[in-house]
DNA sequence: TCTAAATAATAGTATTACTATCTTAAATAA
DNA sequence: TTATTTAAGATAGTAATACTATTATTTAGA
């Protein structure tokens, strides 16, 4: 039997839905290797188009713009980290290990490299990391627009909070505290990977390290009192 | 008597020193503006030719690039912090004392609105918050000119880092730690403002409130133990 | 006053970011 | 089975962006 995991994405993200049918999946797959490879700002719809073997039209038929598209791909991203965030501390009761579990699976790399899903998640999460602040730090994003882009990331950011506040109800923070987490393991780990030296962790990569760092500095403050 | 602070920029970023001449200031002190205004995506030399009145070619002589005018600008926004980081701390031997006045530079709004100066400090600061990133985050930038660009990020991250030292010689990641906590106080600021909800303190604005929890998350780690 | 540097004026090109239209192929519904 | 949507392919075209090049004019310094 086989499961396929779908992640429901909000219909304003996208003009046709790209889960639904042949070339949509070929766009979001061959632009997560695109702009992997080459970054997002050189990335266009003509090479998109040339790369898979299509029309620039064809990809406007689905996607208003290739900001539109970075937009799509990160809520996809959080969607599916709540997701494996929810089932990884299913079961678990005791919240100090909850938090380090998310810790720990937002700071390592993700593993799943399921070829058979559209969208490969290694490359999405190096994408995320490197972009990913690119898809909301921007002006011109209607409001609405914005609200469904950043949904999936409160609601993550939401959870890690309510969790903070299990493991000590009179913490002052939560919410900062939460949001600082999420920020720091994506930025600990491009620094660790392209400026060393802005952490302790870079000569030679310990993303082991990294991770007790992070727990270091929750806990201590969570603990404190 | 008039001091003019001038801070000496590599060569490396800019085509003509913006610094020296009357249209090399215009060119900065427009640009900010206009990118404060309306975001770094819509910005371009020719819009900014016919802010200041001259032409797309003028400031073409002066930078390679929007791009390469952006790194200049935070470049500029780092040495300038470097520089008010040194005044700050300076006569204070008590480190802790240092690292809350180092928190506090940070978090807080530049208020020195000096229109005599050719950088106006308070939107810089809000570019910086908003579109920094995007200076060293692409792939394109040559291995030297990041390095120019990131020097003096480097260096206030490094005079943190031994402060954090001073304070607890057997801190383990002095260094993640300063950089986290550049990068938390910027992105607090940033959410506070636009997306509250991943804050505590962001209805209402409460910048005090921010600074509490960055020293509490600061001082928890590195005193525990 | 002469000279060199800085700027202004104008023009032009390649690429990007789209929009429009028309045709064909495939899926589905009556 | 045929009719009808629907998706995709093919082609063309436009406005704006991101530059480069050339020449003329102004300004400042020796």
């Amino acid at each position: 039997m086989e499961v396929e995991l779908r992640i429901k994405m909000n219909e304003k993200l996208f003009i046709r839905d790209p889960g639904q049918t042949e070339l949509g999946k070929k766009i979001i797959r061959h632009s997560i290797q695109l702009i992997y490879k080459n970054g997002f700002e050189v990335f266009t719809f003509k090479k998109l188009a040339k790369d898979i073997g299509t029309t620039e039209a064809g990809i406007y038929r689905y996607f208003e713009n290739k900001h539109r598209l970075l937009i799509y791909m990160t809520a996809w991203y959080w969607g599916s980290l709540q997701y494996r965030a929810g089932f990884t501390i299913n079961n678990i009761t005791d919240p100090a290990i909850k938090l380090k579990k998310l810790i720990q699976l937002l700071a390592t790399t993700v593993v799943d490299d399921d070829n058979a899903l559209f969208i490969n998640e290694v490359m999405l999460h190096q994408i995320i990391i490197a972009e990913g602040s690119k898809a909301y730090l921007i002006k011109h994003v209607a409001e609405d627009n914005k609200e469904q882009l950043i949904k999936p990331y409160k609601d993550l950011c939401a959870l890690i909070a309510d969790i903070i506040l299990e493991c000590n109800p009179k913490y002052k923070f939560p919410r900062s505290l939460a949001s600082t987490i999420i920020k720091m393991t994506h930025f600990q780990i491009l620094f660790m990977n392209n400026l060393p030296s802005l952490t302790d962790f870079g000569k030679p990569k310990d993303e082991l390290k990294m991770v007790l760092f992070l727990e270091d500095l929750v806990f201590s403050s969570i603990r404190k009192k």
